[in-house]
DNA sequence: ACGGGAAGCCAACTCCG
DNA sequence: ACGGAGTGGCTCCCG
């Protein structure tokens, strides 16, 4: 345990020195309002620990990796002494908490989307199966071309437990085109990999090159990222 | 002031007392280990607040909307008097501080869908054009009939400055279907409603139902949400 | 310089009044 | 019913 704590004594004074006037230390700082009855940040002449240690809000990548004390100013103290240059992670990213109604909109985007693209597929699917034998192939995607052989994937791999990563069908009122919201399947947590998985297209121009690696061809493939970012394509179940 | 860690002395004993032997208040527990020096949990004898102040690591939903004593096991006392069923959020969801790049994957998936479908959106407009005439309208999308006209827009409007809600296309490379990350468009920030509009379908069966509204017909409609939880639908760009 | 792990910070969550 | 007081998870000392 080595270190200890060593309460009992005061040192109010020690603490305000580092304060000084500038804001190295409040983070961007929503929630600067009330409460928040603890931080003993001036404690006056309370009995406490040592207490000297004062972090900045966020260190520099450098000071990161080295674990050592970042003053917190832009081209910090010790970069500067080292000639390396000081650069700090995007504000924004630091420390999950995005707010929380953007994750929760996150997840209704992708229900909502990842449905449509499953009914898109399928019915793109009938389509092709009409034109059937009567157009040729064609090519390219975007290209502005018929494109009857579109087969895709919607994978989300969770490598490690997919903590939000419920797979939900958002069903569409066919009248007025409302959401009819199933209430965010809860608990289906499907296995790792939980997918909506579009069956392959049986009809024309068949290529092969399904299963794994770069999927090449000049039709359309899609590509998606799973929970961790990871880009998965058409048929492409590697890791 | 208030609370006040309260460091010094010992006081193993107090703390089994609470902790009993079923586990209601360890959350599934990483982090069992050592450290965690403070925790006033014991507390002992100090002098303090009353702190009979124990909470469950996790409150039923029931109790949650109450904002009552949830005393944590399954189905919790306050459910079986009342009556309601006692279900408890999914562990995994709890406790926000979802990791930053996770954040960043959610935006990465979304674009990446929502770009493909608006292509599939287009593509399959153009095919249904095709086809045309020699069928009939057909009903309902999932429907499983064919679906000539399909208009759909993406809308990503943000009420109030969106800090994450950048919208971007992204590029599928037409060969190898790989992504071509055009590098996480930062600060595109397309003032209010920035949105990936697909251009109404000019071809076959126009219904003229376009512009604001509830859209009624029986085509297809594609519902999104915004970043701060929207909906939006077909055309529909009321506030 | 390295890195285990303590101290500190803070948002999430529980639940008192 | 609910405003707001009161643990988990993540981010620099010291051997």
């Amino acid at each position: 345990m080595a270190r200890q704590a060593t309460p009992t004594h005061d040192a109010a004074h020690v603490l305000v020195s580092f304060q000084s006037n500038n804001n190295l230390f409040a983070p961007s700082n929503r929630r600067s309002n009330s409460s928040r009855s603890h931080r003993p940040l001036s404690l006056a002449n309370a009995n406490r620990p040592p207490q000297n240690r004062r972090r900045v809000w966020r260190a520099c990548e450098s000071c990161r990796k080295k674990k050592i004390k970042c003053d917190g100013s832009d081209p910090c103290q010790c970069c500067l002494d080292n000639g390396s240059d000081c650069v700090y992670a995007i504000e924004g990213l630091r420390r999950g908490v995005v707010a929380p109604q953007m994750n929760e909109s996150f997840g209704k985007r992708l229900h909502v989307l990842e449905d449509l693209v499953t009914r898109l597929v399928e019915e793109q699917r009938r389509l092709a199966a009409q034109i059937a034998g009567k157009d040729e192939p064609a090519a390219g995607f975007a290209e502005s071309n018929a494109q009857p052989d579109c087969s895709l994937e919607l994978d989300h791999v969770a490598p490690q437990g997919d903590p939000i990563g419920n797979v939900s069908s958002v069903l569409l009122d066919e009248g007025s085109g409302n959401l009819i919201d199933p209430g965010l399947v809860q608990s289906t947590t499907q296995q790792e990999g939980d997918s909506l998985v579009v069956p392959e297209i049986p009809a024309a121009n068949t290529d092969p090159v399904v299963g794994s690696g770069n999927v090449e061809k000049e039709n359309l493939t899609a590509a998606f990222t799973d929970d961790y970012g990871q880009i998965y394509t058409h048929g492409d179940d590697s890791q």
